[in-house]
DNA sequence: GCCAATTAGTTTAGGTCTAATATATTTAGG
DNA sequence: CCTAAATATATTAGACCTAAACTAATTGGC
């Protein structure tokens, strides 16, 4: 009827508790993302990326560049380009062009984009909360607090040998 | 020359404390996802999900019907398909056939298949074991328990509305 | 026995991702 | 000044992913 094996299924009693945590991470954040994937199909038509693209840009009114995008989504460069190609599209975004500089632009909201993203953003921030409301206060803060240094420890090793 | 910026930057102060644990989730795992993709690439030439997939097959050497890796790889049957093919091509796993149910078959891994992973899991396993050493293991210990109860809650919730 | 429903796997179309390469522009050193 | 290096974006090829539709085989109720 339902499906409890996941990644983890994988471990052997002798492997070492951070890979244990590493599939554990990677499973609770499938199971999230999937969880948002498929409302945000069902409900508006749209797909994750083509969402947090939105959100950095509602953050930052002014526009921010392609590269800045690239960092913010943690995806390559060429993830933008169709990304933004695919909205602008749409008519939920424009290319501003950057004066001082010809290479680069500013990639901005349009009202249009705007409104749209407002129609989303609360459900979604409503889907996450359901989703994660069988942890208690208290859970969520530690659990954010260890993430953090999680972050950190990973960010410090991560990307160090060329 | 480093990008402290990520998917947590487009947050407010008013957003709840759901939606930032989840950003950082997250980014956790994209962090970890992303120096091991690169590892594996670099020194197996080989990506995540074969490797997942061939780990998955090193812990049953019965074999594993396609649908049970889709499950335990969590991706749907179309992936499967096409990883199997690949893998197949390469010589690391076979298509058994099963008696008694000719619609299926247990995907099984080569002596080959064996020795490239054998290869692979030792290293894997290290640079797991590297990217979280800057956690105590109290801290992993907490880490794993509360993303277990994160993974209960989230599918409590997951997928009840068809 | 027989056919409808279910199950296993594949195929297809389209989105997203990376790595590598290319193009255009800006900046900086001599 | 002028060119080499750095920067910003775009393009390409190929991997992986999903959802939906398809084929083939099995099962269950009558």
């Amino acid at each position: 009827m339902h499906a409890l094996i996941d990644p983890e299924s994988r471990l052997r009693d002798a492997h070492h508790d951070a890979l244990r945590l590493w599939l554990r991470l990677f499973t609770c954040t499938q199971l999230v993302e999937r969880a948002i994937r498929v409302r945000l199909r069902r409900t508006f038509k749209t797909t994750l990326p083509r969402f947090d693209l939105l959100a950095q840009l509602e953050r930052n009114p002014e526009g921010l560049k392609m590269g800045e995008l690239s960092q913010r989504l943690m995806v390559t460069g060429g993830s933008i380009t169709g990304l933004t190609d695919q909205l602008v599209r749409e008519g939920f975004v424009r290319r501003q062009p950057i004066s001082g500089d010809r290479r680069a632009f500013a990639v901005q909201l349009t009202a249009r984009g705007k409104r749209a993203f407002d129609a989303m953003a609360s459900a979604h921030e409503q889907w996450v909360i359901e989703l994660l409301a069988g942890l208690t206060v208290a859970e969520r803060r530690s659990l954010y607090a260890l993430l953090g240094r999680a972050k950190a420890a990973v960010r410090s090793f991560g990307e160090n040998k060329p």
